[in-house]
DNA sequence: AAGCGGATCGTCT
DNA sequence: GACGATCCGCTTG
């Protein structure tokens, strides 16, 4: 089912122009499923363990699932705070790459929305793989070697696995603009349409956690599957 | 199926 | 100095 596509062969490609980035974030999230992130070449730019397949390959993965933040009026988004050294992509031209390390360990990717000065983003979620399956597992291969079955299918399913999967960094993608003809991550349309969409709360999100505001195509195996929030513990009232 | 703890560190209080 | 827009492996029911 994957790997259907060498990057040459997807036919009436266009790349997403700057003008579908001004809408509101969860118009832009809708917008984007069923859209393929690109890398061109991507092994061009690959170092050390991200170079493990080879100098010339490019990597292409259909957006399955997506979560709008609605800039500095939502309380869970990293732009409510105002425009700090981290988020100042944020605030910047629609159509951009804001990268953000987490946990220590982890990175995550947002499309830039609105225009310049109004913050809305897209946290890309989960890709189903198109262009180079084999590459994205070797990038998701642990420092131990290991690439369990489970990982080697689905290896961009979720918003951590999605960048290791893609060899993406902070450092190397931070404020890349989506919209460049040149740039090393970009967004193309081939005309795939998604059928049912599914509206679900925001993931792993504690501020405003049952805004409708995670979008997915539905039926999709390739959605990153989470546990429900945990319950929030309530306090034995006898216990003093 | 669901819950946990560990890994690991930049960012902001 | 605490806390994540996470992931994985292990334990429990």
């Amino acid at each position: 089912m994957p790997e259907v596509a060498t990057l040459s062969s997807l036919k009436r490609l266009v790349q997403l122009p700057r003008s579908f980035y001004y809408d509101p974030p969860d118009q832009v999230a809708r917008g984007l499923l069923g859209k393929l992130l690109v890398r061109p070449e991507a092994g061009e730019e690959a170092r050390g363990r991200a170079n493990a397949g080879g100098n010339h390959w490019a990597l292409a993965g259909r957006i399955v699932e997506a979560e709008a933040y609605f800039g500095i009026t939502d309380p869970a988004a990293h732009a409510s705070a105002g425009k700090t050294e981290r988020n100042f992509v944020l605030f910047g031209p629609p159509g951009h790459a804001y990268v953000y390390f987490i946990y220590g360990m982890y990175f995550c990717v947002n499309v830039s929305c609105q225009e310049e000065g109004i913050a809305g983003c897209v946290l890309l979620r989960a890709l189903e793989p198109v262009v180079g399956l084999d590459i994205m597992g070797r990038l998701r291969t642990s420092r131990k070697g290991v690439l369990s079955e489970r990982v080697a299918a689905r290896p961009a399913s979720g918003p951590g696995c999605l960048c290791q999967a893609l060899g993406i960094t902070r450092a190397a993608f931070n404020n890349v603009d989506f919209t460049s003809a040149h740039s090393p991550l970009q967004i193309w349309d081939d005309g795939f349409r998604p059928g049912e969409i599914v509206v679900t709360p925001r993931i792993g999100v504690h501020k405003d956690a049952d805004r409708p505001a995670r979008f997915l195509i539905g039926e999709n195996p390739y959605v990153s599957v989470r546990p429900r929030r945990p319950r929030k513990t309530m306090p034995c009232p006898e216990a003093r």
